[in-house]
RNA sequence: GGCCCCUUCAUCUAGCGGUUAGGAUUCCAGGUUUUCAUCCUGGCCACAGGAGUUCGAGUCUCCUAGGGGUCACCA
């Protein structure tokens, strides 16, 4: 039975990071038929919990992450912290220090100075003399003194740290709460937790929470250190950073399952494979796998998934996604088939999608200037008034773009000329602009009525500018 | 600064002692197309540096440099 968990603390919105680790952690638990729970870091109470595991459980639902049991509150749990402190403190196995902050932080300076390394030199670890008054006592837990703590992390290797490096650290503040690598240790024991995947920046909490699981008694699990993803500067992530927000990916119009395989590609591969589906990844998945070094996001790989994803996704999610998320609904459109097949390959997101569609079925308000001149030159008005009429006599008979091909293929056959000819001067009256899906497409999607309608709209105005 | 981790094209990466160092994205060129996009073809671009070990090193060892992480009564 394989169980890992997501863990994070309540900082208020769940980021891409995050989400990478999330995803590894479920994934893992998933291809072994195991749990992937959720625990929240909440001793500190400063922060609204709810709120942030609100925002999580929002991004986990786009995404379509789930996990199994109830999220876990460690604010709600500190009675139980209380009887494991009290157990330590009975066995001697930690400590009440008395030391006032102040009096750490003069340590600190002189340790400093000195060049030594800052930390706490355990002058409370053996006293058993009368405590001074009126200082509320922290409880620090006893670490080792000598010799290293050692652990092989599943995707580092063996980690040696000295024992030296690691000091009695504080288990329990002076107000009695607990802190985060005490009650970490604890909840991961109790939740029988095999594999913890995290963050590269928990390598260093390791062998704390190490020193935890050696004083109660508990068997350790197994860890994987993930490499952070930097930003494209090379530095570390921050929710500086820009639109980090998982869910800012979906106002920007990204498909879910494009995000995720492009964060299970950072950092983890499988031979030259790029698209991943979600069973793909369950497939293959092993955080073991997974490289050692950090990498950093760039957009571009992301956008290209994306555009592949729209590409190959079918219209009818496609028409439900621009609904839901930005407000476009075109299911009363009798071509959203012909509007779809036109506009997805042209769109690298959602939003481009939206704006490629919104530029088809609104006439033009005006023509490109540098288009509409480039167009019409010579005879094209002549040809272009001569279409018109041509495409007139068909009203009611075309449907499919591959018949409105025809009567070009026919028109242009005729008079003698090229596509272009014809192309161009039609795409400026139905389009306004130079570039766009084929006319045939577009036709189809408007039908005859109204393409010859955006076709006489164009002449009048070319009428009232000869005029001029 | 101490300690720990990391280092293959601009970016994501393959490689697990013998390869013309492969793929993808970006960029460039060509093809397809009535235009644009998609798509297809091709091109540019990398083993951080230095010592070893070895018949042979991107792959193993050490050193240097660079990057990152961490050193709280935060998590």
């Amino acid at each position: 039975m394989v169980v890992t968990r997501f863990a994070p603390s309540p900082t208020g919105y769940l980021h891409i990071g995050g989400l990478r680790t999330a995803l590894f952690s479920w994934l893992w638990a998933r291809k072994n038929g195991g749990n992937f729970l959720l625990r929240i870091e909440d001793t500190d109470m400063k922060r609204n919990s709810e709120d942030a595991m609100k925002a999580i459980l929002e991004a986990f639902d786009w995404v379509g992450l789930d996990y199994d049991a109830e999220v876990v509150y460690q604010s709600k749990r500190f009675g139980l912290y209380a009887e494991y402190i009290e157990r330590l403190l009975e066995e001697g196995k930690a400590y009440r220090c008395y030391m006032g902050k102040d009096e750490l932080d003069a340590l600190r300076q002189e340790q400093m100075a000195r060049g030594e390394r800052p930390r706490y030199d355990g002058r409370y670890r053996d006293f058993d003399g009368t405590p001074p008054e009126g200082v509320q006592p922290v409880i620090r837990i006893k670490a080792p003194l000598e010799g290293e703590i050692v652990f092989s992390d599943g995707i580092k290797g063996e980690i040696r740290i000295a024992a030296t490096e690691v000091d009695d650290f504080i288990i329990a503040r002076s107000d009695g709460t607990p802190t985060y690598n005490f009650v970490v240790a604890i909840d991961d024991a109790l939740m029988g937790l095999t594999d913890v995947i995290r963050g590269d920046d928990h390598l260093y909490n390791t062998p704390k929470q190490l020193v935890v699981y050696e004083a109660l008694g508990f068997t350790p699990p197994r860890f994987y250190h993930v490499p952070m993803i930097n930003n494209e500067e090379g530095r570390k992530l921050s929710k500086r950073d820009g639109a980090l927000d998982v869910m800012e990916y979906r106002k920007m119009g990204y498909l879910p399952e494009a995000l995720l395989n492009f964060l299970v590609r950072l950092g983890w591969s499988r031979g030259d494979q790029e698209i991943f589906s979600i069973e793909e990844m369950l497939e293959y998945f092993d955080p073991s796998n997974i490289n050692k070094s950090a990498s950093s996001y760039n957009l571009d790989k992301l956008v290209w998934l994306n555009g592949h994803y729209i590409n190959n996704t079918t219209n009818e999610r496609l028409a439900s996604l621009l609904k839901e998320d930005f407000d476009m609904d075109i299911s009363g459109h009798d071509r959203v088939e012909f509007l779809l097949d036109a506009t997805k390959t042209r769109s690298k997101t959602l939003v481009e999608l939206r704006d490629n569609i919104e530029l088809i079925i609104e006439s033009p308000e005006e023509y490109d200037p540098k288009a509409f001149k480039k167009a019409f030159k010579g005879e094209a008005h002549e040809i272009l008034a001569d279409f018109a009429r041509r495409l007139q006599s068909y009203e009611g008979e075309l449907h499919l773009p591959t018949e409105y091909h025809r009567v070009m293929e026919e028109f242009v056959k005729e008079r003698e000329i090229g596509f272009g000819k014809i192309g161009q001067p039609l795409r400026v009256a139905l389009l306004g602009r130079m570039t766009g899906p084929g006319m045939d497409e577009v036709m189809a999607i408007l039908g005859v009525r109204e393409s010859v309608e955006r076709i006489s709209r164009l002449l009048s105005r070319l009428e009232e500018l000869k005029a001029q």
